[in-house]
DNA sequence: CTGAAAGCGCTTACAG
DNA sequence: CTGAAAGCGCTTACAG
């Protein structure tokens, strides 16, 4: 039978059982490794279950996204899971995708989600909680003035960052200096060029909380280029744990995300509900893990 | 009607018609920035055209790739974009899906595949002529002892940059040493760590071509670990011109793939495949160019 | 228990 | 030109 060419035709079957083998995948970054390994997650833990992951990428652009999602709705997909671009709005999702499909939301809530009735599931990180240890570590190492650096201070995951960083300073009574909550395009290049921002107060920061893994890794460089060493004369944290943290110079301490797991998750979250409709409304917050590396040195002896 | 909640149900429409309006894409390595822009590259193209992308991952596994390969048959797309794991079988393809789907290999080439009547397209880098070109320029640049540093010697691509290497090298009418044709696993870490290999005679050589960039970043950190200077007193080169390349210290001198150009290229070739199934077989071999950076100085003077 | 018929949501070929 | 019927490849509910 396979040799006369025969194949299932799934779809087929799929249209008289009125259900649906796949589910859609739209991804807001392909080219940033973080979302990359998400989406190989996703992939594996639905190939496993026998769905077919339909691709989409929004290229952080809201209107390709509606693009995006009204075409991979055609295909009447059993559940979406949406790593959704910058800026994106509740009310402009739920009009491209209905009420009736699954939705996952990962990574960053979408703005204006209350008001309505739509509802989905959000899987997430612990920015907060993850930014406080990384900054707590900084001053158990002795460190007493130290920065936030980098990442736009509107977006969400930013903003829990920054909490978890005062939150960690507050707790350990030193006051937050507003100078050193320093803002940047949350990538490698930009993050390198204004490094001098963190030498604009006398005395200066000896230790920077970065946004991210591609923030601290510019950082580093742009430290080099005013000849300062990190590693040795200056801390320096990340968020992530990419693959190039671990191989940077020094290599750096940072917070695992671990993506490839998440994307797994988000695929048993969604099929949960894609199989139990009746679900109450879940929103997963997942912890972070401190991994010291040599990017982190002991405060200088004042 | 769209107020209705009313979604066109394409897939409906699909069987119908008897054709597709999914296309298969197949990536050996999505946390791989090469391919994870391939990837976004083939997805945005084929959104253009009205086709949704059904992504599947085979980690470099053959037999997942099987798998994989047959979970998305059973979705009858129009077609195959498959970047292949390494060592693939072209008779172990062809069982999978048969041989009315229009197929495109991309980046290597299946083994043992011109013994049947199996039919695809193929879409490569000129591997040969881009290390050529890099060879070329370092000895344009002075240097007389030139390595070839990095990757698995059996791999196709790693073949075909080593022909483009003795190339440039006999041209210059000098002899290969092949104890400066060192292999290893094409990583950044195992890069970094087989540098000294570099240094086993003597004289050394004074530059190397790097199987590719995460090669080279890695050699770059291990010649610092053993106190030399790559793009002072040693050069560099690397193969792919990911985005670290263009920020590493020192930028790195490179051949650029421009992968998202490439997967717009490979949508672009299979669906005149499919609408034109009468085509002959086609091979499209991309140039690569150079681009030069920091890391490739003059020859120091003897 | 077996087998022929109806139907999923579309499109197309055909009758009026 | 318009509208009802047949059919894509499956599954399911129903008649024998």
């Amino acid at each position: 039978m396979h040799r006369q060419g025969y194949v299932y035709n799934r779809t087929a079957a799929n249209l008289r059982q009125r259900v649906s083998s796949t589910v859609a995948l739209v991804i807001n970054d392909l080219s940033n490794p973080f979302f990359a390994e998400f989406a190989a997650g996703v992939d594996e833990a639905l190939g496993v279950k026998g769905y077919v992951t339909l691709l989409g990428s929004s290229n952080e652009s809201p209107a390709r996204q509606r693009q995006v999602l009204a075409s991979l709705m055609e295909h009447h997909p059993a559940g979406i899971i949406l790593s959704p671009a910058e800026a994106s709005d509740a009310a402009d999702i739920e009009l491209a995708i209905g009420r009736h499909t699954p939705l996952l939301v990962f990574n960053r809530e979408l703005i204006g989600s209350t008001a309505t009735g739509f509802d989905y599931d959000f899987l997430g990180l612990d920015n907060r909680a993850g930014a406080r240890a990384a900054t707590t570590r900084l001053l158990a190492l002795g460190h007493r003035r130290v920065a936030f650096y980098g990442g736009h201070a509107e977006s969400s995951s930013c903003r829990e960052r920054r909490l978890g960083y005062t939150d960690a300073l507050q707790a350990a009574g030193i006051a937050v200096d507003p100078r050193w909550m320093i803002e940047t395009v949350p990538a490698r290049l930009e993050a390198s060029a204004h490094a001098d921002a963190l030498f604009a107060t006398d005395p200066a920061p000896t230790a920077a909380v970065c946004y991210n893994d591609a923030v601290a890794l510019g950082l580093m460089l742009g430290l080099i280029r005013l000849d300062r060493h990190p590693g040795t004369d200056f801390a320096v944290t990340g968020f992530d744990d990419i693959p190039e943290a671990a191989v940077g110079m020094p290599p750096l301490t940072t917070m695992c995300a671990a993506p490839r797991a998440r994307g797994r998750q988000a695929a048993e979250l969604l099929l949960q509900r894609a199989t139990t409709p009746s679900l109450p409304r879940r929103s997963v917050i997942v912890p972070v893990q401190l991994i010291e590396r040599e990017s982190t040195p002991h405060a200088p002896h004042p």
